[in-house]
DNA sequence: GTTAGCACTCATTCAAGTCGAGTGCTAATC
DNA sequence: GATTAGCACTCGACTTGAATGAGTGCTAAC
């Protein structure tokens, strides 16, 4: 059967009401729509249509109809029209996050809070990854005795340091010197190259020369590399799981909870989704957040996408009105980072 | 009234039944305990005494006694036997903390999760505050064209950097000038010393003599102290709640999330808090957790407390069993970063 | 002082009954 | 042929009332 133009208004409008009172939608109510000349009888008819081909379901016989997850795709997909946010919206938006005053990963954990101040919904923000980062410059400094910091500097401007305890002795010129040898071993590798088993042999056996001062620097060269490849998530506005109908249950509001609060889990499923704004809705996502949907756009620096940011909330969501949010939201992201980006700590 | 002997083992028996059912207990229930060699009627007289006292409450007629916070404040100041943990129980706890292979601030967060799982509870922790830290050490490093990073360290060996972009040229020499004055300036002052106006001022004239440089770092410099005195804040087993019996209603379930989701309070909290382990009971909290109990325990570096760990739960929750794991938990922590206290990034 | 006995209270549970929103189908209408 | 009015039917939500039973408070006996 095909869809239709009448059918997708309907369905439309079906949606529409639903995303509103999140109740079943009956035939009357959609019959006094504005703009819908049809008696609730043809609306019956066109609805039964639809249920028959997946849009809608019905929770029992008596009651009115709710749209499947399909029905949100297509919506999604093609009755969606985006909505441009008004311009006080946008002011609105703008002023709350006050980008410029604040240090990156403050800054991406701030927008997460404002997004789900705006939306009411339960938002999240994953910070870079730096695996992709570029090796730039490897620093030893002697602090006193006995401490060294090992710093590392990337071509983003990032800078991770650590404070190594050494077990040997050393001169300034010795770390001078094996800061030089550093520093030209793993110059212009990435993060994750640096951390590939294959390098660091080659390496070690380079600077046998330089005694013990490498067997107490390595291994704390290493972990600080790895430190670099984590990514933090930040969650905000939890409790607005407690506004949504379908939630007022508490076994599934625990589940909820729960499978956002596994924050390993969370991060490795946000990492995969695709780059630019994608949105998952309902059985698409995973098992325990399965009546739920996920919006999420990336952000970038200097063109990159590094991280994500986005919200999950009922699938009766307002998906043009969120989207819009995300996409203005990213940009203003996007742009206050793009030429200079501070280092963070 | 006198508290009787007889009361007293009462009450124990009351609240001891209430922690593990989390239902009103009866007369009857309470003469089968073992021991117990009343009938109901003296028991059910006897509970009138410590309702009038008290130390009991009555949800309707009909119900059995549920114990007060006056009770709980009693079993916890004079009832409660310090439970020493089975040698299992603590080779359980020692073996999941395995503190040493991690990075300071990673373990503490981790040791809030092993604490929530153990207890079955909320956890959270408090990571330490720099404000008492004492500058040590300012560096000022060129990266390349118009970067420099800005390097802070402390006694305590902790490291904070950031990256500045310059707007007026420089020498490796004007910055080594630069970062021996400061360092001359700061040296031995607190983080929280220093961030005051007066020291600026000082600084500020002290080096008029070199250009531009002093007004492109001083503003990033302040930044980086500030950031020095943030604390984070962990928080594990959130979901717990909901195996509460007292949190099987969405809007007290509601009410707690909220609350312990706002970071900012929740901290301001902790840190008023006494050193060493307190137990808060019910109303002697916050009224937005006033059906809870807070326990915290402090931990140390070097014997100096700078963070907390804690749990939130049910009043009727198991004090001596968590108390005396949270006692056993944070002499792990202090003993693992007693001496040799790595850096952290 | 302690206990047995008994009337009384009150939350909880369950079944029966009512209500009403909404459907699906049929027949009349445009 | 598409649309609509009419009507019987369904089924969840809510209400009511009775039965149940855990537990108390009081009194009188031990």
């Amino acid at each position: 059967m095909e869809l239709s133009e009448r059918k997708l208004k309907i369905l439309q409008a079906i949606i529409d009401d639903y995303v509103e009172n999140a109740e079943p939608v009956g035939s009357r109510t959609i019959s006094k729509a504005p703009g819908m000349d049809y008696s609730p009888a043809t609306i019956r008819n066109e609805m039964a249509d639809l249920e028959e081909m997946g849009y809608l379901t019905h929770p029992h016989t008596s009651a009115g109809r709710v749209p499947s997850d399909k029905a949100y795709r297509l919506y999604v997909n093609e009755l969606m029209q985006k909505e441009e946010l008004s311009k006080l919206e946008k002011t609105v938006i703008s002023e709350r996050l006050h980008l410029k005053t604040q240090e990156f990963e403050k800054a991406i954990a701030h927008a997460a809070s404002v997004l789900s101040e705006i939306t009411n919904l339960t938002s999240f923000a994953l910070t870079p990854k730096k695996a992709d980062d570029v090796i730039k410059y490897i620093n030893l400094i002697p602090v006193d005795n006995g401490t060294v910091i090992l710093m590392i500097v990337s071509e983003s401007g990032k800078v991770n340091n650590k404070a190594v305890r050494m077990s040997v002795p050393y001169t300034e010129e010795n770390l001078n010197l094996l800061s030089k040898t550093m520093t030209y071993n793993y110059k212009g590798r990435t993060v994750s190259q640096a951390l590939t088993n294959n390098i660091i042999a080659n390496f070690e056996t380079d600077i046998v020369a330089m005694s013990g001062l490498a067997e107490d620097l390595m291994p704390n060269f290493m972990k600080t590399l790895e430190e670099m490849l984590n990514v933090n998530l930040y969650m905000e506005g939890l409790s607005n799981i407690f506004d949504i109908p379908e939630y007022n249950d508490l076994t599934k509001a625990r589940e909820f909870i729960d499978a956002l609060s596994n924050k390993d889990e969370m991060t490795r499923k946000l990492i995969e989704r695709e780059d630019g704004i994608t949105v998952t809705i309902g059985e698409e996502n995973d098992d325990d957040i399965k009546d739920c949907s996920v919006i999420t756009a990336s952000y970038s620096v200097d063109g990159k996408f590094i991280g994500k940011i986005g919200v999950i909330g009922p699938t009766r969501m307002q998906y043009n009105k969120v989207t819009s949010i995300m996409k203005y939201l990213t940009e203003n992201l996007n742009e206050a980072f793009k030429l200079e980006d501070e280092g963070d700590k």
